[in-house]
DNA sequence: ATTCTAATATGATATAAGTCATATTATAAG
DNA sequence: CTTATAATATGACTTATATCATATTAGAAT
């Protein structure tokens, strides 16, 4: 749609952290022909649980949260998507329905990219093919670390693991302020846990010299003192 | 190692119920030739946590339970496999070391298949490499619904579940009696709770009619309201 | 059978964490 | 600047679930 410079996908620097780093430039340029660019507001959905793909969207900045609404209506955030990754590949591959929602936490820019590329890519690139695979197994892999934390570890641990997740992920600037600013409520979402339990952990934090905040920001103080507490008691 | 019948992969029923089935006639050859049989016994281990998987294990009998050792020390299972099921792929497919231990929950058969294999095939035969990755793809999502229950259901909903999952994957006996046999202990950690609350909610469960047993069989009595339990209030 | 050990059961208690209520503070909208 | 609305904060209370203790029962070993 748009036609800057950024529109060539086969300059595009985020495709490197991706698997479509995999692909060959005949099919980057296929890519770059029938990728649409979009913007999402924050708190606006790129796609809603229960809809059927049409593609898969590359994260080109901001960040969204991959989350599914449980039964007591409640909003578990299984994982953060940022710059660089591709989501909805999961649907498109098995050819299911989305079993997750993807929602903007901050202004966003997606490439959208037409399921039949993918799929097409997939059955003749066998390199591709294998890195969607490689990737794959690794999202499984935090998928099930993520199951072992929820059922082991206390609210507390899992908010001074968000905390270190957030750091490790997303970055800070020069003051030690997490680059990604969440809401008390994203983050009761990502830990599940309710709201209140998720501010009143964040405050006791801060009181303990743990975190730190100026406004909306957060940031990590003593990160071996978090460490240590999502890890043991 | 063996040699009956049973020993030509080509052969196996198995097979028909994972990747295995997207193999060329010529690579069930060269895994029949490579792949070795062995028994284990209910509690032995298949392979442990951090360890270099040499190959992938096609379960041909009995059941393996995929755990992880929490910081706490209490071993939570992510997954449970039965007859069909291929382990291990995830950790020779990413190159990783494992990221769960495998042990048998009954007397097992279990065939090995050395990595080598996989991987050659996986380079050369798209159809196994789709078909893996949609295999992979499906644990997936499966992993993101656990996270959900985890995170977001009451103990008494998991156990609820847990039954409901016995009775859809490994089936029940002409008298209702569920044919995979687990301890309370087992239970308990399948659902990520303490062995004493997962007695007292089966214990519970009995006396509202909703389970029965027969010495260690259990038994789901009214499924709809195990269902009801599971899903709201 | 008899003994030993592991599995199941149940009570008593402590505690983590959810819920409901109500301030207080920010941020957006007019 | 003022008002409205959303986000953060904190208190009071309830409940689910872990933990510790102790029976009871079943299964294995001798």
């Amino acid at each position: 749609m748009e036609n800057g410079i950024e529109s060539q996908c086969e300059q595009c620097i985020v495709r490197q952290f991706n698997s479509l780093r995999a692909m060959s430039k005949e099919e980057l340029k296929k890519v770059s022909q029938s990728k649409t660019s979009k913007t999402v507001k924050k708190g606006e959905t790129i796609f809603e649980e229960g809809e059927t793909l049409k593609g898969v969207f590359c994260v080109r900045n901001g960040v969204s949260k991959l989350s599914k609404l449980s039964a007591n209506g409640k909003d578990q955030t299984v994982k953060l998507a940022a710059k660089g990754m591709v989501i909805g590949q999961r649907s498109v591959i098995a050819e299911e329905l989305s079993n997750l929602s993807a929602t903007a936490l901050n202004d966003m820019e997606v490439c959208f990219i037409p399921k039949e590329i993918i799929v097409s890519t997939l059955n003749t690139n066998p390199n591709f093919t294998m890195e969607v695979l490689r990737h794959m197994a690794h999202d499984l892999k935090e998928a099930d670390d993520v199951i072992v934390n929820m059922s082991q570890k206390t609210v507390k641990q899992r908010v001074a693991a968000a905390f270190l997740y957030l750091k490790n992920n997303f970055g800070e600037d020069e003051n030690g302020f997490l680059l990604l600013t969440l809401s008390r409520d994203d983050i009761a979402n990502v830990v599940g846990t309710a709201t209140e339990s998720c501010i009143r952990i964040i405050s006791e934090f801060k009181k303990k010299g743990l975190l730190k905040n100026y406004g909306k920001k957060m940031g990590i103080v003593n990160e071996k003192g978090l460490r240590d507490l999502a890890e043991g008691y």
